[in-house]
Order: structure tokens, then sequence, then C-alpha cells
DNA sequence: GTTCTAGAAC
DNA sequence: GTTCTAGAAC
């Protein structure tokens, strides 16, 4: 099964790069004298397309036993002239080994282990029938010598600088193991990570495997006797099995045996506690959003995931991105590597990892500080998959942790959780922080899923990774204390130096996310975003008496009162998060906010004030703690009217917000009253400024200050008002007729217009 | 947000 | 026949 992954990952890494060289690649065989490690390499070279050099320490010298740096030597040699090489020798510790990695041979190199853990006893039984074994280790000698060797045994992990370990704890896995490097060609790499080490946490991984079994295509999953894959999460330890039921007579053997599995279990557990505390690069580790079970498009998704990597990737300093999946055959991993490589993507900033993501560290020696989890919209637990597997993985802790700081989530949105330190994902794997992020869901067999529409898919599974990264960088910011420099400022809102737990983008509040949901874990969206059409539906299904008793059930069904944004909504977004790339279009650049010329004005006078806050998207998303940034855009609004007013005197502005906006990202319209211009074309446009679909902007502050919220409601309704002179307020049938109203009324402006600084006039002279 | 256009309103 | 609106597509 494995070799038909690599075969699948070989045809895609192909694609247009035929003339490429392959990499030479050292294979650091690990394991007791009669474990099999000469005949894994004989088996492997002997029908392997691949050149390969087997470095073996008892032949090295003319066919006699040779040193260490003999071995180091020929290594380095085979690989400058582009072999792979097998490392044929014990290699039972970390110093044995770490010369071999460090070689220097020229190019990059990768380095495997292959880790041949088979039971003591049957290394030992192996050592003594054999004759005319090179290492001359025969006979009685071999059990003390083994039994010594295995005492002093240290299983290999990935820091210590291999992108690839396999543990085989028997035949099968020997075989399967055997069976990858055979397929392996010259142009062909195997997938990063560490395989089949041996799992103290068996129930969440079965649980895992059930589900991947669920959502994957029955190809993908092989029987567990031959697949590298499957081997990574046995059932059931044959190694142990062995060990304690052997019914060997000589006690010695089956001493060493126990002792084998007790010191691989304390090995694995004291070296996790011990580095735990030692500073390491930061990392998020994060799975691939919505291609399992929300079925989107691996295709697809694996250049939104490429495409947002790269975006990110500069921002992150000494910081690492890993996309992580947990089976070797994973095709989001296969595209996502060759996609990048493609790109240039610097590759000690993002590479991908076959793991568990809640054993990162524990079982693959890779230190993340920050996963990112799958979630559900409402953040429970459940469902399979990733978010299951965490949720167990953290325990009771990330449950309260993550309560407190969201009730729900929505589709592209993501919240990031501080991890108590008494969560076991804290101890053990040394993970700091969960950033819970929701993705689109395509799988039709899900309550509301998008029907196929890849454009509302796409541009939500980008705002998922966009807000997943972006809630990266917010804890890479609250750790360090270190100014922010220039570059930082312009992509980054001021928010983001501040502890991750005062970012309103972190929380939601229930009031104006509220999410339909079904009895599972999956977020439900309604198939309209807007429109009293939902309302209507839900009115005559749970009519006001009964409204109560339908408890989360009909009267639920208005769905979320949040829409997603088209792309040709994200104009102001990108400008926003991007204002280097539009200098020419702005006014003024300041930290806070950006001005601008609306694209289209619907008067003399029409400008924008953008707040640079990533996640306000409008005034539903304005609460409280976002009074300094009103504030800000009041004055800045003001500010230029004032200096438009200086030009032109005749002017009248109006500052306000449009109760629901089309664009996406907060803006402030500051426009004339005249509301002279082309563009204003339709009952929408009249309206969005003339009726309370409009909010000016001195009321919505008094509102989010007294109230901590604004109000929307009958946004829909305001905008199919009759159309009213908005300083007569004579009625007109049609838009001509009122733009040539307008043009020549002169009555004064409504008494509520005048008042509290709604209206923005030159000074009397 | 705009553009396009069918068909309603005049 | 022309003007205008409103909904779909982008």
């Amino acid at each position: 099964m494995a070799v038909d992954h690599n075969k699948k990952d070989m045809d895609i890494d192909n694609k247009g790069e035929e003339e490429q060289k392959g990499k030479p690649v050292m294979v650091i065989l690990v394991g007791a004298p009669g474990s099999g490690k000469s005949t894994f390499c004989e088996r492997v070279m002997g029908s392997s397309l691949r050149p390969w050099t087997r470095i073996c320490q008892d032949t090295i010298n003319n066919g006699k036993a040779g040193t260490k740096p003999q071995c180091l030597k020929r290594a380095a040699a085979a690989l400058k002239e582009g072999k792979s090489v097998f490392i044929d020798r014990c290699n039972l510790d970390k110093e044995q080994r770490s010369d071999f990695i460090k070689l220097d041979c020229g190019a990059q190199v990768d380095a495997h282990a292959v880790v041949l853990d088979l039971p003591a006893k049957l290394c030992i039984s192996r050592s003594i029938k054999r004759t005319g074994h090179e290492g001359n280790l025969q006979g009685g000698k071999a059990a003390a010598v083994v039994n010594r060797m295995l005492q002093k045994k240290e299983l290999p992990k990935l820091n210590e600088g291999f992108t690839r370990i396999v543990f085989c704890h028997n035949e099968n896995d020997v075989e399967a193991t055997i069976k990858a490097y055979t397929a392996l060609g010259p142009l062909d790499t195997l997938s990063n990570g560490c395989f089949g080490q041996k799992n103290p946490d068996a129930k969440i991984q079965l649980g895992i495997m059930k589900f991947l079994k669920k959502v994957e295509a029955p190809s993908s999953v092989g029987s567990s006797s031959d697949s590298v894959q499957d081997s990574a999460y046995p059932q059931a330890s044959d190694a142990n099995n062995i060990c304690f039921k052997g019914t060997t007579k000589d006690s010695l053997l089956l001493g060493v045996a126990s002792k084998e599995v007790k010191e691989s279990e304390n090995l694995a557990k004291g070296s996790v506690d011990a580095d735990v505390s030692v500073d390491e690069i930061t990392t998020l580790a994060f799975p691939s959003i919505s291609t399992a079970d929300f079925q989107f498009n691996n295709e697809t998704a694996s250049d939104i995931i490429v495409e947002k990597v790269e975006e990110f990737v500069n921002k992150l300093e000494n910081a690492r991105l890993v996309l992580v999946d947990l089976s070797h055959g994973s095709k989001i991993l296969s595209l996502v590597r060759t996609k990048a490589e493609k790109r240039n993507i610097d590759s000690k900033k993002f590479f991908t990892f076959v793991g568990n993501i809640t054993q990162l560290y524990s079982q693959g020696g890779l230190r993340c500080n920050v996963i990112a989890n799958a979630a559900n919209w409402r953040l429970k637990p459940g469902g399979g998959g990733v978010n299951a597997a965490i949720f167990t993985a953290a325990g009771l802790a990330l449950e309260t942790a993550t309560k407190e700081r969201a009730n729900s989530l929505l589709p592209g949105h993501a919240v990031v959780v501080p991890l108590p330190s008494d969560s076991p994902l804290y101890t053990r794997e040394g993970v700091s922080h969960v950033i819970h992020v929701l993705g689109p869901n395509m799988n039709p067999q899900r309550p509301n899923s998008l029907n196929n529409d890849y454009n509302k898919g796409c541009s939500i599974l980008r705002e998922a990774y966009t807000s997943l990264f972006t809630g990266f960088l917010s804890i890479l910011r609250s750790r360090s204390k270190l100014p922010r420099r220039i570059s930082e400022k312009l992509a980054l809102t001021p928010l983001d130096l501040k502890d991750p737990s005062l970012d309103p983008r972190n929380h939601l509040t229930n009031s104006d996310q509220k999410i339909k949901r079904d009895d599972g874990c999956v977020y439900e969206r309604s198939k309209k975003c807007k429109g009293p059409n939902d309302e209507t539906v839900a009115d005559i299904s749970a009519p006001s008496s009964t409204y109560g008793k339908v408890t989360g059930d009909k009267s639920k069904l208005e769905g979320p009162t949040s829409k997603t944004w088209g792309s040709w909504a994200q104009a102001l977004y990108h400008i926003a998060m991007h204002p280097e790339k539009h200098k020419d279009e702005l006014l003024e650049v300041l930290d806070d906010v950006l001005v601008l010329n609306d694209l289209y004005p619907k008067a003399c006078k029409h400008l924008l004030v953008l707040a640079r806050h990533e996640g306000l998207d409008g005034l539903a998303d304005v609460h409280q703690e976002h009074l300094q940034w009103l504030m800000t855009m009041h004055a800045v609004g003001l500010k230029w009217a004032e200096k438009l007013l200086h030009e032109d005197s005749s002017l009248v502005f109006r500052l306000g917000y449009h109760l629901v906006p089309s664009m996406r990202q907060l803006h402030l319209h500051v426009i004339s009253q005249d509301f002279n211009s082309n563009h204003l074309k339709n009952k929408k446009h009249w309206n969005s400024f003339n009726t309370a679909f409009f909010r000016d902007s001195v009321d919505v502050i008094e509102e989010i200050k007294n109230h901590g919220k604004a109000t929307i409601k009958d946004e829909d309704s305001q905008l199919s008002m009759e159309l009213r002179c908005h300083r007569c307020r004579s009625a007109h049938p049609n838009i001509p007729r009122l733009k040539s109203h307008i043009s020549i009324c002169q009555a004064p402006f409504p008494h509520a217009l005048l008042e509290n600084g709604h209206l923005v006039l030159a000074p009397k002279t």
C-alpha cells in the first residue's frame, strides 16, 4: 500500500520536471545484531531502480571489519557520486548516528532511519544460529553482546536530523519497509515523518483510523499487514506479545526482551519531559482544513494552502509552518509538497509532515508550540478526526479554555486558545496554544453543504487560512516584546502586539453569530445569506405562539446573520491589509486607518476611512473594545471633511456607516450631501445614504459606548423604501425624478440632521 | 460594489 | 416605444 502511494507521489512530482535529477538519500539502519540489517539492504538493492551503496562496517576493510571513520569517508564519497547509501551498522545510540547525519557531501541529502526494533529474543536466536556472519558474532557470545547493546539502545528521533524514521517491530513491518525502499525510484521521495513508533495511546489512534476509513477512498486504506501507514498505529504490539508470552527456557533472553520494552517506554517519556522546557523554534502545525470530512477538493485546497503559506511565510521571522496529515499516502500532502517546491517556498519555514497532530513531539520528535484544530462550529469535542483527537489529547482544560474565548465559530474564522499548563498536550507535547479554525463544508451528506459552490468555498477556505496564520502571528507578536518593524506595521493591526486574549478577533459574540446546527458537529449555513424569505418561512413554520417551545429546532432556522464575502467585496479588505500595494489609490496612510476616494462616488465628494483591523468587516463586528477605532475613524473623517470644506464651502458633509455593508472591511463614508453623481443610479444607492440604513458616525459611537454593540435590523426594508428628498422629505416616483428634484431643492435639512453634529458644514462667516 | 438585461411601468 | 427597476451574474 505504501508503495502505491509513493507511485502516486511520483506521478505528481514528475509532472513537468522530467529532467530534474533525483536526490540521493542516506538510510541509517538501526538495530541489534541479528535484527536483519544486512538482509534488508540486500533485499532492497537486489531489485531497486535507484543506485545504492551499502556501507557495512563489518566488511569495509577489504572484507574485514573496519572503523567508523572509514564508513564515513566511504559514505560521503558515494553520496557525492549521487548514490544513495545504507549505513549498515548497529547505530543504536544518538552519538553513533550523528556523525553520519552531519556528513558533508556537497549536496543536500535526506537522512532516513530504519529501525529494526525486533524482539530481542529473535535477534539473539538469529545471531546464535548464524554461521559465517560477516561480523563474526556467532554462537553463545551473541546473546551477551546483543543483551549489552540493547541495554544502551537509544531510539532515533527526528530532531537528530532525520527527515524520516520508520520503526519495524515485526516481519510484516520489515517487509513493508523493504517494499517502500525498493519501489523508490531515482526521482522519488518518501514522506517525511516518523512511522510505526510504539503508541502509548492506541484508543485515539483507532478512532482516527476509523475516521480515515470513513472519509477516504477505499483504495487508500490498505490491509494492516503490508502497509507502512497502518503499521504506524499497531492495534496490538506484536513485540509485546512475543516478549511476555514467550515460552523460551532461557530466562536471560526473556529478561532482555522485557527490559527492551520497558526501556523504550522510559526513553520516550523521559526525553520529552527533559526537552519540553527548551525553547525551540516556534512552529505551527496545522491539518489541511476542510479536505477530510468536509470533502473540499484536494487539488483546489492545495492551491489555497500554498498561496496562503506563501503570503504569510515571510512574516514568520524564525517561526515555521507545518502541514500535518496522519496518512502516509496523504494526497493533500503530496500535492502541497509539489506546489510549494515549484514556488520555491523555503522548506525550512514550511514543510509537510506525516504524523498525529496530537503526538508530534512524543512520537515524531517534532516540537510544535502551536497546533491548529479543524474545529466544528460549536467548538466542542467530538465528530472524529483531528477535532476529536485534539480535544481528547488536550483534556478538559482545552474545553474550558476554549469556552472562555468563544462559544462558536463561523466558517473562515479562527480563535486562538492558550492551553492551560495542566493540559497533557502542554506537558507531554509542549503545545502552548491551540488555534481552532473552521473551514467550508462541501460535503452534501453534512448539513448546510455549500453544494459544490466552490466560489464561496474557496473564499471561505482562504479566509480560514488567513485567520489561522494571523492568529499564529498574533501569538508570535505577543511572545516577542520587541518593537515591531515598519514592514510588519504595514501588514498588521496594532492589536496584534497585545496579548491575543485581548484581541477582539479571538472573541465571537453569540448575539450576532447565531448559527443553526444539526445534531452533529458541523456548521450549518442557510442557503440564502440574507433575505426576508427565510424569515417568512420561519414564521410560517413556527408561529410566535409556539416559538419558544421549538427549542433548537425551527426557531433557529434564520441562519447566521453574518455573511460570506464574494470576491468583488474584498477590495477594501485587500487595501486595508496591504496598503503598500495600493499607494496610488490612498489619500492618507495612518497607523490605524487609511483614507481613499470611493471608487464610485455617489456625490461630488465621497471618501472612505478604512479601519486597518483584520476581522472588523462591518458594523456587526464592532464592539466596546473597538471604540477607539471608531473615534479615530471619525476624527480622521472629520479632518478630511473640513479640508474639503475649505476648498468648497458650499458643501455639506455627513459621516456614517452602512448598516450592512456590501464591501468587506469596516469603512466610514464621508459624503457630501449634493448626491450629484452619475454613479448614483438606483433606489438602493439612494436609500443606503438617506434612510436608517446609513448610521451616523456620532450615533454609532454613542451606541457602542452605551450598549457595546450596534443594533442591526430592518436593513432590507430600509433599502426598498420609497424615494424621499433628504432635505424637504418629498417623495418621488423614480430615481431620475428624484435626482432632478434634489438638484434644485434648497430646503433646509431636517432638524435631526442639523443637531448633534450629524452634518459637517463650513463655519459661518 | 457594478454591469447586464428581461420585463414591468409608463 | 422608451424609461426604469430589480434580479442575476460577476
